[in-house]
DNA sequence: TTATCATATAACAATATGCTTATATAAGCA
DNA sequence: TGCTTATATAAGCATATTGTTATATGATAA
């Protein structure tokens, strides 16, 4: 099974964005599950602003990708990403996410 | 084969170093050779403070090591990091280093 | 010892980052 | 329509980052 090639370029900038603790454990989390934002603002317990910021820098990148359902936008990590074979491996290496947490973005 | 668990905290700081075009090279470069700092200077095309700083960077992280041979200081990827396994799956997905790239270094 | 080469470090400037607060937009509901 | 909830965006600020220039340190060679 080959594996995919990526540039320096583009793998170092997704690694800056992956290379805050925020942002890598929501891209864990959305990884896993769907949530919007009011959970995460709950869950990481930032300012809802602050969480809008760090998730267009990932809807940028397409490492997201959101869905509006009625009030709420729900995101979730864009498995249809041309590297999201790489970012799945990098995050394959954190800790299993805790039931208790994925289960708050239900 | 059971995969090495890394904690968030950690991987966003590896992640952060890592994230940079000139600091990512470097560790796949050093990943394959060693190379002294007036080596780099000359394949970066960067001026020779850049360069030990961000190697500094890389050593305060143990991502490097040094050894000193004569007047030169030869740097090259800390095989002994306890998180190297994660480091060299990230570093697996750059294409092949080219040969002339890697000779400068001998 | 003195000069030279290789490297590190300090001080500084420009730019980037990540919050904050204030405000805009968009959907749902009375 | 007007109010409320959910989210995005803008502006501003504090801090971090990354380069520059100038200088210090350490090893070798004359």
């Amino acid at each position: 099974m080959q594996q995919t090639v990526v540039r320096v370029e583009e793998m170092a900038s997704i690694l800056k964005l992956l290379g805050d603790r925020t942002r890598l454990s929501m891209m864990a989390l959305l990884n896993k599950t769907d949530c919007c934002v009011c959970e995460l603002v709950e869950l990481f317990q930032m300012s809802q602003p602050a969480i809008s910021q760090h998730l267009r820098k990932l809807k940028d990148a397409g490492l997201v990708k959101e869905t509006r359902k009625a009030q709420w936008i729900f995101y979730s990590a864009n498995k249809d990403h041309s590297l999201y074979s790489f970012i799945q491996a990098i995050l394959s290496y954190l800790p299993e996410e805790r039931k208790e947490t994925t289960q708050l973005c239900e």
